[in-house]
Order: structure tokens, then sequence, then C-alpha cells
DNA sequence: CCACAAAATGAATGACATTCATTATTTCGC
DNA sequence: GCGAAATAATGAATGTCATTCATTTTGTGG
């Protein structure tokens, strides 16, 4: 620790296991950087370890599984959805900055959806944070305790099913040889892509489907409050 | 092959392939059986292969992929969505029957959701028909035709996200050793689930937002004919 | 009847996540 | 300070996958 700096790198034989050279923000962080730049298909624990100059197995010391790793990864990407609205906006109009910021964030990870359904929020302090600020803000704007969390998950399951539409191939729709056989559907199509124009497809059916939920839970804020 | 009831098992060396035991309908009826006994887990090559009575390579001549055996149990889990209700309701009404059978399909299917948004509907004939049908339920209400695609993208992308958090374990809001640190929300989570009671909080979200999207499209729709 | 395409075979391959015995380093009780 | 015990790293398996390939067999069309 003193003569750290020494020129010799140790000259050690068969296992050479120099100590903390990995923590969950190390792991978390480089899980980050690996997915930046090579995509999710390149977050293997092998690219991980290699990343972090370490071996693999290492990586078992600090995190149960992969898995786990996932959840951390997760519990970041939440910090960069914007839920400031919610401090200063009326509860709709914080909604819907909110819902904006929660689906572009996720449609730029949309393979951790999948997980985020499935992985309890339990220890993502990160998560709770958001939830703890949305909740107040739906609480200060009149909403009936109980109504809270079925807002929220409705608002959540909207934003991740749009968050997947995103990531799709601009070509989903594409009916091919059995167009003529689907006339309707295929005309609609035709037509919804020529009126998106320079905007994006997934835009207008989020737009659509948040301005919907929103002036939903407008009305029934108004049922609840008469 | 004559004395084929021989008691010694044939003693082929090499391979010995008989002709025509594999098909696409064959191959997508043993995932379905395969996944309705073992689970998505238990869906391997190897394990459909046996399930034929096949070598796993075998399944190679037929699909390009497994990506592609998932396609064909894709569209075939379509064809149990009921979408009847757009033959004799109003549009509505033929939408939350609609979408309540789309998600509770899907939520039997769900790690299929992922797969969904990626995968071209082009070739998957019964994907097709219900959009067609669909699309014909609301062009017949008088919905405009650049407008049906939005709307029907953002139902669908309710209902997937939906599907996910019906998969979510019962659990997975419990906020741990945070809960104190997270007063408004801990105490919504608890509210929520009291006022569940024996209906599933998953359902309570659903109903809330669709009843949301579609009370949004209702006005849409009025402004449009308007 | 024969050549050829389609289809099945078993034996690789190569990516993975994960486990394990081993070894080196801290840390902590004394 | 000293030694035991916990901690953390190592390389070498393991096992599970999807997928590929050369080979062989079987129908079929000419």
């Amino acid at each position: 620790m003193t003569s750290a700096t020494s020129a010799i790198p140790a000259p050690r034989r068969a296992g050479r296991p120099p100590r903390r050279v990995l923590s969950k923000d190390l792991i978390t962080g480089a899980a980050l950087d690996l997915i930046a730049s090579e995509g999710y298909e390149g977050l293997t624990m092998s690219g991980l370890a290699r990343r972090l100059r370490v071996a693999p197995s290492a990586l078992y010391n600090h995190a149960e599984s992969k898995q786990e790793v996932l959840g951390w990864v997760q519990d970041h990407v939440m910090t960069m959805v914007d839920f400031s609205g919610f401090a200063r906006e009326p509860w709709d109009e914080a909604v819907r900055q909110w819902a904006w910021s929660y689906r572009e964030v996720f449609a730029r990870h949309a393979p951790l959806v999948p997980v985020i359904a499935v992985m309890p929020v339990t220890g993502a302090a990160d998560t709770l944070r958001m939830y703890e600020e949305v909740a107040r803000g739906f609480l200060d704007a009149g909403w009936p305790e109980d109504r809270i969390v079925p807002a929220i998950v409705a608002l959540e399951s909207f934003i991740y099913g749009s968050a997947l539409d995103v990531a799709a191939p601009r070509d989903i729709f594409d009916s091919g040889t059995l167009a003529d056989q689907f006339p309707v559907f295929t005309a609609a199509v035709r037509c919804a892509s020529a009126a998106a124009g320079s905007g994006s497809a997934a835009d207008a059916a989020f737009r659509t489907g948040l301005d919907g939920i929103i002036a939903g839970l407008r009305l029934q804020l108004a049922a609840y409050s008469s």
C-alpha cells in the first residue's frame, strides 16, 4: 500500500488475485458502457469481465447471476427518466412529460422491458425514488389513495408496450404477398404511413394512446372528487 | 423394412432417414404441446425434436431458426384471440371485449410479447386476419382511415404491457427495507392491495387503463366526426 | 431405371452462464 | 504485530443451448 507505485508488477505465478477490483457500482458502470457500445447482445458475462480486466468467474463474487446485474442496470436506467414535472406542473401535464421521457429512455433499452416486468423493485432505490415522487404527485392532486397504484401500473403498461413498439422494424405491418387478402388493413397501413410523414408512426400511436389514457384518468378523478 | 418387428432393433449403422416426418404444422403443434406442458423454458430445439422423434438437426430443414418456429407459434396463438365482437357490437364495446381476450391469451404466453414486437406480420396469415377484421370494425364505425393504425397500435401497446404485468410476481412493489424512505408509495401499494381484494391488482389496472384509452378514443372520434 | 432433390442422421462447433477447487490478499480478534 | 477467517480473484471445467455439416437414405420425375 505504501510503496504502491513500485516498478515490478508483482511476479505472481499461479492465481494472482489483487483485491477490491470489483464492486456493484463498477460492474454496473461497465455494463452500461458495454451496452452503449455493443448493444444488449454484447452484454455477456465474459464481455463484462473482459472490460473490467477480470476473469468471468470473479463477477460471481459480487452478483448472484446475470439477472442481478441486469437489475442493477435497470435501476440505473430509471434515473434517466425525468419526473421533475410532478414538482411543478398539474398532475396531468406532469404525467404527460414523465410518460414521454420514460418511453424514450426504455425505447433505447428495450431488452430491459421484459426484465422489469418480472423483477421486484425491492432494493432498487432509484426506481423507488421515482415511484415515490409520482405517487406524491397523484396524492397531492386529490387522487384517492387506493386508485394511485392502478393508475401508475396502467400508465407503465402502456409505456412499456410502446417502448417495445419503438424498437420494432419500420415495415412491421407489411402484409407482403397476402396484401390483397386483407384490403382494409393494408389500405389503413399505407394511409397511416403517409400521414405520419416525418414524425415516426410510433410517436403518433403513443400520442394517441397517452392522450386517451390521461383523458380517461381525468374523467375518473372527476368522478371520485364529486 | 420387411422383417420390421424383429427383436434386434435394426442394426443400421449410419443414418436412417425415412421421409416426410416433419412439416411446419407438425412442428408448430409440437411446440405448442411442449409449451403447454413445460412452459417456454422447456421449448428448446432438442426438446422439440425429441417430442417429434427426430434429430434436432432435422428441424433445420423446415425452419431457418428457432425464431422462425416462435413466429409460427405466435401466429397460432393469435387465433385464440376473440375478435368476434367487431361483427356485432358497437366499435367501443368490441374493442373492450377484444382487448380483454387479447390480454388474457398473451398473459399465458408472455415470453412471446418481446418476440411479437420485433417480428413483422409478413406471412402470418392468422394475425393479419385479426387485423383486417379490427380495421374493418373501426372503418365501419366512421374512423378516418389514417387514424386507424395509430389507434390499434396504441391499444396493442397497452395490451402487451399489461400482459407482461400479469406475469409479474405478486409482491413486485414490495419496497422491503427501504419502505420508510418512501412512505407515500408504500402506503399507496398497501392500500391498492387491500382494495383489489379477491380480483387481481393487474385486472384493476387493466380496467383502469382500458376504460381510459377507450374513453379517449371516443373523444377523438367525436372530434373527427364534427 | 437412374439421377437428383429433399429430408433425416449423428457428430461436431461455438457461445453462453455458471460452478469449483485453489490461491492470494485483507481484515479482525487478540 | 500475529494468525485465523472471511473475501475475492483465478483458470479450468460443466452443461445447456442453437446451429452447421458431411453423409446417407428415400421418394420422384424424366
